[in-house]
DNA sequence: TAAAGGATCCACT
DNA sequence: GTGGATCCTTTAA
């Protein structure tokens, strides 16, 4: 399992390494889910609009961003959409990695019950893809909830990462950001190159 | 207490 | 490629 000194480091030099590696979620009903990051996106609170830590601003909410490196922050989008994010740095330092896709590696029965409500052998070749490839959508598939996940440590038997392949990684701009504002250019998203569940293949690359 | 908006998803064209 | 759904969190009065 990647050690905490992974996580407490700038979230910049994190993020890009995130891709590839494995994540691990064991449910208490003992569901092992396992999936392959493809991609992410980096979010540094104080200084990044786009944030929900921007300027240092601490609520109820996103209290889990001011712990320690390796913390999962998990948060409600839209009112029904669960997105998971790793903290980076260290305690008071606001600054995470938004969790945007996965490859499904373990538990896809689970996956699939949960997204479709039937078993894998029912889905379409498009339902497939589409139980992990984007961030709402995977945190659906790995039962991703604010009670019992926000807060959680990553360096835990239940929550990990380790080690795994990784192949080429291209950045871009971050997804969903209004159009106006500085923090639209930042180049703060990180996929894997010729992925199927990372959610969108944009023109502009570096 | 009320109002606005959002780090999205899905169905439809 | 486009638009609507949907409800929780925040902020201001």
């Amino acid at each position: 399992m990647l050690p905490r000194t992974f996580y407490e480091r700038p979230t910049l030099d994190v993020a890009p390494e995130l891709i590839g590696k494995v994540l691990t979620i064991i449910h208490d009903d003992g569901t092992h889910l396992k999936g392959r990051i493809v991609e992410v996106e980096a979010y540094i609170g104080p200084d990044d609009r786009a944030s929900h830590t921007y300027g240092g601003k601490q609520t109820v909410r996103n209290q889990s961003m001011f712990k320690q490196g390796g913390t999962a922050y998990v948060y409600i989008i839209y009112g029904l959409h669960h997105c998971m994010n790793v903290v980076t740095r260290g305690i008071g330092k606001p600054e995470g990695v938004l969790l945007r896709a996965v490859e499904p590696l373990e538990g896809i029965e689970t996956m699939s019950m949960r997204r479709y409500g039937k078993p894998i052998e029912d889905l379409t070749r498009r339902e497939r893809l589409n139980l992990t490839n984007g961030p709402g959508k995977f945190g659906q598939a790995f039962g991703i909830s604010r009670d019992g996940m926000d807060g959680h440590d990553f360096c835990s038997s239940t929550l990990f990462l380790e080690d795994g392949e990784r192949g080429t990684v291209l950045r871009s701009k971050r997804i969903g950001i209004p159009n106006s504002g500085e923090a639209k250019d930042y180049l703060w998203r990180f996929y894997e190159a010729d992925n199927p569940y990372v959610s969108k293949h944009p023109k502009e690359t570096e």
